[in-house]
RNA sequence: GGGCCCGUAGUUCAGCGGUUAGAACGAGCCGCUCAUAACGGUUAUGUCGCAGGUUCGAAUCCUGCCGGGCCUACCA
């Protein structure tokens, strides 16, 4: 029904494993901000996200909590779905991979690889350690003093393990990949992750085991359920389920192939190599392109369950607000960095980019409207020099953000915009309002208009960002719903509109522990 | 061991062959008073990690070294 052109970005599903902490807000977040701006572009848009739920590790964590791994499941999984409220985020779909629609597809996706010739039956035989459940290549083992082979991070004794596993032809897909990445130059991002990926496939790829015996939580193989998939290709599929695949006429469909799979730089591996040959052998098209982003830690120091250093996002929006949290995680580190969470920090940037610079120039224009104008869009007079630079940088921005944001680019979109926050500031000094009030009441008027209708365009891109924020400011524009999607950025503020009271939309910060002196 | 990335003002970073190396935050001084003690103007600080080399010319290219991070597959 409708020919507009689809939008579709995903987050990585997030293991059961673990409680939400700041760096899957952060990954939903850039999601979140891609999803809305194509949105508010015109864009037919789908915004996944979901949970990993399967494998031994969760079999066992719930059997510790003494519950079924179902019961445990539904448990966390609800956590992660909870942050979607928290942080605001716009997901159209959470997909979990205990679901009954996610073993169809991977059965089916099972199913079309077997019949490609890619799937077939060997042993997966290895140095396996019980103590650090884990499999050491034989380079990775050492032979002590005692005669003991031994591996790992501590040296647990392992043992010659063979188990029956069902394997994907790996191998005989480095050439069509790098192949694949030479004619795809923007699927891997950012340039270093891409390089990484390039050099391990140059180095040559064995066949990937792709099922298990040693425990049962997780989806059975077709045709021989003693096997469980593995459980990457288990959750890589989660991505086409939600398009109802094998069902290519499911509704959602229309959405595959992905246009951005957002994901740490822990799994750029499974994304940007397994993925795309499990896809490309299974005959469906593969994803445009899968971006890494990187790691926070807190205040100089790693993120770790011991040091208890987690940034908890429902305290610290609590604390700070939501919207100011979500504009530092974003402006603060170019996205695909590693980024330091440092406290000082974002009180630095709520104050000085939110409170004084943003927030305090469209309280400073408002109020000036409020007492001057009647409170009502004021008239728009002649346009001098001074007026159409402005309102043409204004202008200008819509181009520059589409380009940054196709990049996720994130900080740059912001520091552009932010640019135009300091010259609209530097407007308002040099037309000085308040002393043309006095002196010259229609001049007067054309520079509140020119203001206003700056402070317009200005918000209506940052609504991505700050969606909750940027609704205030605007319904203090009275701009109606409908007019605040890009197709109306080059529309103008009518005068004589009513406008609502102003009121402050980003209170300054002062730090409660801080004694005024 | 092999590979990738990084080291530039107090801080976070931009610049990636060409005049006296930039921005933001923070600091000093001045101005303004519409505004959330906010805004504007202005000043200051750098052996551009170290050492060689290429070049008329290098933060920018090459080599080596020092320091930091990441990748080097089957827990996810």
């Amino acid at each position: 029904m409708s020919s507009r052109k689809t939008f579709y970005v995903t987050t990585p599903i997030y293991y059961v494993n673990d409680v939400p902490h700041i760096g899957h807000a952060y990954a939903t977040l850039a999601c979140d901000v891609m999803a809305r701006f194509k949105r508010l572009d015109g864009y037919d848009v789908h915004f996944l996200t979901g949970t990993d739920e399967h494998g031994q590790k969760v079999e066992k964590a719930a059997a510790a909590a003494g519950l079924s791994p179902q019961e445990f499941t539904d448990k966390v999984s609800q956590s992660f779905r909870d942050l979607i409220g928290v942080m605001n985020f716009s997901a159209d779909g959470f997909i979990r991979t205990t679901e009954k629609r996610h073993y169809a597809a991977c059965q089916a996706l099972w199913e079309r690889l077997v019949a490609a010739g890619d799937i077939y039956l060997g042993k997966y035989a290895g140095w396996y350690s019980v103590r650090d459940e884990a499999f050491y290549a034989d380079d990775e083992t050492e032979v002590g003093a005692d005669g003991k082979r031994r591996a790992g991070p501590v040296g647990n004794e392992v043992e010659w393990v063979e188990e029956p596993s069902y394997f994907f032809k790996l191998s005989a897909w480095g050439d069509r990949l790098l192949d694949f990445y030479e004619k795809n130059p923007r699927f891997i991002a950012p340039e270093s992750r891409r390089n990484e990926v390039i050099s391990f496939v140059r180095g040559g790829l064995q066949d990937l085991s792709v099922s298990r015996t040693s425990f049962s939580w997780g989806v059975p193989v077709p045709g021989d359920p003693k096997h469980i998939m593995y459980v990457w290709l288990d959750a890589l599929t989660n991505y086409i389920t939600e398009c109802g695949y094998p069902d290519e006429s499911n509704p959602l469909w229309r959405f595959w192939p992905a246009d951005l799979h957002i994901v740490g730089k822990d799994i750029i591996r499974f994304h940007c190599v397994f993925w795309p040959a499990f896809l490309m052998a299974a005959g469906v098209a593969t994803p445009k392109r899968v971006f890494a982003s990187g790691w926070w830690t807190t205040e100089g120091q790693k993120i770790s369950k011991s040091l208890g250093n987690a940034i908890d996002p429902v305290a610290m929006s609590a604390e700070v607000g939501l919207d100011p949290l979500r504009y530092f995680l974003l402006r603060e580190v170019p996205f695909g960095n590693d980024g330091d969470f440092q406290r000082r920090a974002l009180i630095g940037r709520l104050n000085s980019d939110l409170a004084n610079a943003y927030g305090n120039l469209c309280q400073r224009v408002l109020s000036i409207v409020a007492k001057n104008c009647e409170g009502k869009v004021p008239p728009k007079g002649a346009l001098v020099e001074a007026d159409t630079a402005l309102l043409d940088r204004a202008k200008g921005l819509l181009a520059v953000v589409r380009a940054e944001i196709d990049e996720q680019a994130f900080h740059r979109v912001l520091t552009s915009i932010w640019e135009v926050i300091a010259d609209a500031n530097r407007y308002v000094d040099a037309q000085a309002p308040w002393a043309l009030a006095k002196t010259d009441p229609v001049r007067r008027d054309t520079v509140l208009w020119v203001l206003a209708e700056t402070i317009r365009r200005i918000t209506l891109l940052i609504q991505p960002f700050m969606p909750g924020s940027t609704a205030k400011i605007l319904d203090q524009l009275a701009v109606a719903p409908a007019a605040r999607a890009f197709a109306a950025f080059d529309t103008e503020l009518v005068s004589g509109t009513e406008l609502p009271k102003p009121q402050g939309v980003f209170p300054r910060f002062v730090e409660p522990a801080k004694v005024a002196s």
